[in-house]
DNA sequence: GGGTATTTGTCCGTATGTATG
DNA sequence: TCATACATACGGACAAATACC
């Protein structure tokens, strides 16, 4: 049924009937026209091409004759098999064809960002998806709010006050697909030229990012308290990015006293801002809940960025951003300009996941697999013989191993990669190499390792590290 | 079942089992809680607050005593139905309200991009979907590339090449959610500081956009035949953005003439590109089809942006882009610090939709009930006894009208509206206004209308324009 | 799962322009 | 000049297959 884009001259020399078998013709040698496929009828073809269908019929009757195509009475027209097809096909530069999986057969993977393999709620979604798409009616199918439906951004706004006491009205929501989307609106809500400062180390991908979208980055010096307001103060940044909850990579939660340093800082003038991702705080397995800084916040101070990427899985793009009323105002100017980039029947699906609770019951469980995981690694790593530090254990999906005394850290990742194992060093995750740390430092995420590998990952991990293998 | 996020203190002077009473009394004094709710269990909380449970107990019997909370044994505590809480609602400035649905009763809406209300293949779309759900293994739900999945971009590389002429690899295609997306996108491809040309009048929405992401745009005089390519030639302008298959709103089609010369100016430089929105290419009534500039390109200097949302629906966010391969590279550049903005699902979706031919199928579907409308609306146009023309009624879902001697198009407008008409003036999609229509020209869109409305929406209208009403 | 509307290849009659005798 | 034949292009009628509800 396909429709053919043919340019006709119906001033040309050659007749109409021909110029369509031509073009038919040279399709099907340059293998664009697989055997089996269907042509478009004569009448849509014809209707199409604003020709008589007896001019199509000629061009095909012509084609049926030569063996190109068969015919099948009231069912269609289809490309016959020759074998002469199968030699010609396009391999130019081979950039037609699928790229190879690059899956080299990885044995353990420390990974840092992904998600456990079976942790997606698939009959849960799949179930809300069915009712939604069964009851719905074709409102669905206008194109709504740039911000978001407002029934979505009602149900974050109840989430997040409750889970994470931030307070918001739904009319702060922006929701997007993707954290990196929710930064590119805000360099133009904060208009060009913004000076941006970030944990160092810190989130690779946000600082990819910002630096693409043309923000300047600013990397500050991090102790275990989270960003260092005093360097903050020194730079020219008006933004700053930090993750209170759980910084990546290095794990730490910010106190309450450096959210309030902080929170002064920005109260000092009227163009700063603090960008609170609130990275990984679902998974928290020990010490008190705090609350988001947002919630701390009286200056209208604070950009809060949330996502469910992380937490449902990160093929689902979703996630959302609290502006403080000042930005909202810039927002409202702006937002005729774009539109909301995340499907409406996704937004009901959304909405009607966490307000059924789904959503909160998914977390429970996300959150008690992830600890098991943790546990065992932990006790795991009891069992080794050679000195250790670990912190940044009690949140995320990931813990950061200190090793006083071991080999250089590039040298400990690559042996780990010749055994087949993936793991990652600290040093990657530095803004400027020469702020980089001096001690050697692993990242080890366990969302993705399957509890019953640990023991022996964690065995052969301790072997890499000690180059016993 | 929810997780109450609570700041405790353990220094206070204020017992632990009190911080909690009094925050949840809180809540549900500020109506944040409503009767019947379920409050998290003792050991959910506990566990959340690291607490020990009897110090939740407390506080939950507290609350119990008092009649906030009834206890269901076996069951869990639920929020009493008291009346006070009804009257204590959140009511600070209205913000925490829905908004109210502004829709006014309008009769008659020629918009100019809606689409048709029951257009929207709801069955097609939905069993798709659930086979895509029911059948898809995990990997659904791990994040893939960029750019978008492979079988999604090749199947649109597919159907491009048959449909409009468009020849590339699926290595060239981007997927967006929206044209608005990917302009961003190319914003951060082309680096900053571009200048655009626009045809004038042109697309208001992408001028919008374009003006936000911060590029310049010069807006160019269009001839019948689009854009005048000496005028660009004058302008310092390095991207040209034109939609030559159904110029918005003109209607224009731009002949090949034109586009060659388009082509020559873009090959004239090497920093030089031209960017094809090819609106509403897939509605057209009469005349051959012209196949997409990009399929005439010789010079690698066509993007090309194509888009689901205006010939599915407006709510499915799905566009898509294709690269010349000099961009290619810079894309893959930057593409790290990007992620692709459109779950899995729907890629999968899409990919089945074209792949089987149910999107061709709904297309012709569409472009039949279109091409009814258009055909009603001229033949109720010749009951018309002053003087009108016509012109770009051959595509796309509106045309545009001429009133020579007619009045002005501002009171024409304010005319309809009162009589709950709404029909749109061209003066609206000029850039500069310096450089605006003299004539009176109306905009009148027929995808929205339905059918059976349309001979007395045009007797309506045709008794506005002449005042008689 | 069964009934109906739509789509399909096929067949056929017609109109127009051109070349031939 | 006229008659004939042929190539090209157009569109209606029919029965079977298919899609849709």
């Amino acid at each position: 049924m396909y429709e053919l884009t043919i340019a006709l001259d119906a001033k040309s020399k050659k007749p109409l009937y021909e110029q369509i078998y031509d073009h038919i013709k040279g399709e099907m040698l340059k293998g664009r026209m697989r055997p089996g496929e269907r042509l478009p009828s004569t009448r849509v073809l014809s209707r199409y091409l604003q020709v008589s269908r007896s001019t199509v019929n000629l061009a095909y009757e012509q084609l049926l004759a030569e063996g190109y195509l068969e015919s099948i009475p009231c069912k269609g027209y289809y490309v016959s098999n020759l074998e002469l097809f199968e030699e010609v096909q396009e391999q130019d530069d081979g950039s037609l064809s699928k790229p190879e999986e690059s899956r080299e057969s990885i044995l353990y993977d420390f990974a840092l960002n992904g998600i456990d393999e079976d942790g997606f709620p698939v009959n849960q979604w799949r179930k809300i998806s069915k009712k939604i798409l069964d009851w719905e009616e074709s409102s669905l199918f206008q194109l709504g709010d740039s911000a978001g439906e407002w029934g979505v951004r009602d149900a974050i706004t109840q989430y997040i006050y409750r889970s994470r006491g931030v307070l918001c009205s739904p009319n702060q929501i922006i929701i997007g697909a993707g954290n990196d989307y929710l930064l590119m609106l805000l360099h133009v809500i904060l208009k060009h030229n913004t000076v941006v400062a970030m944990e160092n180390p810190t989130y690779k991908s946000a600082y990819e990012t910002f630096q693409c979208l043309g923000f300047s980055v600013k990397g500050i010096s991090m102790d275990t308290m989270g960003m260092q307001v005093d360097e903050l103060e020194q730079s020219e940044a008006s933004v700053a990015y930090v993750m209170p909850s759980h910084q990546f990579p290095m794990g730490y939660v910010m106190p309450v006293k450096r959210r309030l340093q902080l929170l002064n800082w920005a109260a000092k003038s009227e163009n700063r801002y603090i960008i609170e991702d609130d990275y990984d705080s679902e998974f928290r397995y020990k010490g008190k809940p705090i609350p988001a800084l947002q919630g701390l916040d009286r200056k209208d101070k604070v950009i809060y960025l949330g996502t469910f990427s992380k937490s449902i899985a990160p093929a689902i793009r979703f996630s959302y951003m609290v502006l403080p009323k000042s930005l909202k105002e810039k927002w409202d100017d702006v937002k005729k300009a774009f539109s909301v980039t995340i499907s409406k029947v996704d937004q009901r699906i959304m909405q009607e996941f966490i307000e059924n609770g789904t959503y909160e019951r998914h977390l429970n469980r996300m959150r008690n697999r992830y600890r098991t995981k943790r546990d065992l690694m932990l006790s795991c790593m009891k069992k080794w013989q050679f000195p250790y530090v670990i912190t940044g254990e009690d949140a995320g999906v990931h813990m950061v191993l200190h090793l006083p005394g071991a080999g250089k850290e590039q040298e400990i990742v690559e042996r780990a990669g010749k055994h087949k194992i993936l793991v990652y060093g600290l040093s990657n995750y530095y803004i400027r190499k020469s702020q980089q740390n001096q001690e050697t430092v692993l990242l080890i995420g366990y969302a993705t390792l399957r509890e019953a590998d640990i023991p022996a990952a964690m065995k052969m991990l301790g072997e890499v590290i000690e180059n016993k293998l």
